[in-house]
DNA sequence: TACAAATTCGACCGATGGTCGAAATGTAGG
DNA sequence: CCTACATTTCGACCATCGGTCGAATTTGTA
């Protein structure tokens, strides 16, 4: 890794810190030691510590974004695959991104902030292409529900919150009792035939 | 306020401070000249500054989720009334607590934090009454659905995240409108009369 | 080579969360 | 009332942090 610029560079340093320490355990000469300049290089290409968090968090969806942006005009495939296809890709990303430990230590209070920042922005920025699909959608018959909106963002709530274990602490039987109700609800809800939402349920995705 | 014990005035203090300032641009000492007393009296009460924020949250919510928590056991009441119930206090609680001016300024970034932990502990308090609730309203034949659990953590998750403008930003609108297709979603995916959920709709509540 | 712009750096600053031991206060019993 | 002991109070103090700054170095360029 000789060549990576430096602002890249500040970005894995915290990544990599992040993995078994709260952001407030890491100070700033953390990060400029493990990306191996100077402390004062950092705010060069930062100005706070905070916005190296929300760089990184911006890096880590950059890619399954733009996949699912690119989806919402493949109107050739079907609504339903690429529905899944963007949450698993959601699911993916934040499975790489929040992959710490979590043993019931304190940190666990305060890393919440860290996830909550991650599932604002893949919120705001997943629902327009999850609304448009739905119209699809819903235009094909497919669906039956008048609030295509409402429901891209109920269902991108509940899937994130739940999809962190450290968001509601909660058992693994417990999340997926939660996704398996939500996929019911949406099933006789929408008039959804049953067992097209069944990839929701499932535990993981190979890549 | 002469007698008030040093706890509940160290509470206080953050309380009032917490009303126009971020929780970060509080100082202890503040906390301390705040409650009149010596900084170092803080740490004979709490183990940090998270602990009293802690404290404060649980101490703000006690009253709501004993409403709740006893409201599970009045069978005599419609399951919906109760539910009604039990979400208005949940919407009456976190306005109170979190009735900050907001304006855009950056402190909002911290305010979710707050917000967050706030969430956290009213879904995880509140779900096993409403449950319970949800239950008994399959057992009378009221509701057709055969995740009572699931359902419970659903709306509260959806409600306690779009209750909150800070968490995602949205327009009151917008809010509105996840709202109501939330409530669309549950009537059809759980044969509840149309209707019968309209409370969820509502902007506000008296007291 | 000359010179300016961009970049790097760590000593430094003010402020913070938290510690500590000495003082103050309470509370017994003799 | 005094002594002995435990509880409570306090602010000076400490280590550390996020962030600044200007001097030093590298890079670009003509």
């Amino acid at each position: 890794m000789p060549d990576l610029k430096k602002y890249d560079r500040i970005l894995d340093a915290l990544h990599q810190l992040l993995e078994d320490q709260t952001l407030q355990n890491i100070s700033v000469s953390d990060i400029a030691k493990k990306a191996g300049i100077g402390k004062g290089s950092i705010y060069y290409y930062f100005p706070s510590k905070e916005a190296i968090l929300d760089a990184l968090i911006e890096r880590n969806y950059e890619k399954p974004l733009k996949t699912a942006k690119s989806l919402a005009g493949q109107t050739e495939i079907s609504p339903f695959t690429r529905m899944a296809m963007i949450l698993q890709a959601c699911r993916n990303s934040s499975d790489a991104f929040l992959s710490q430990d979590n043993t019931v230590t304190a940190n666990a209070q305060e890393s919440a902030f860290l996830h909550q920042k991650y599932m604002n922005h893949l919120i705001a920025e997943l629902k327009p292409s999850l609304t448009e699909i739905i119209r699809q959608g819903i235009a094909a018959g497919e669906i039956h529900f008048e609030y295509p909106a409402a429901l891209a963002e109920i269902v991108l709530i509940v899937l994130a919150v739940k999809l962190n274990n450290t968001f509601l602490s909660a058992t693994a039987e417990d999340s997926e009792d939660t996704i398996r109700g939500l996929v019911a609800l949406l099933e006789r809800g929408t008039g959804v035939p049953e067992g097209a939402l069944n990839y929701l349920t499932l535990p993981a995705a190979d890549s």
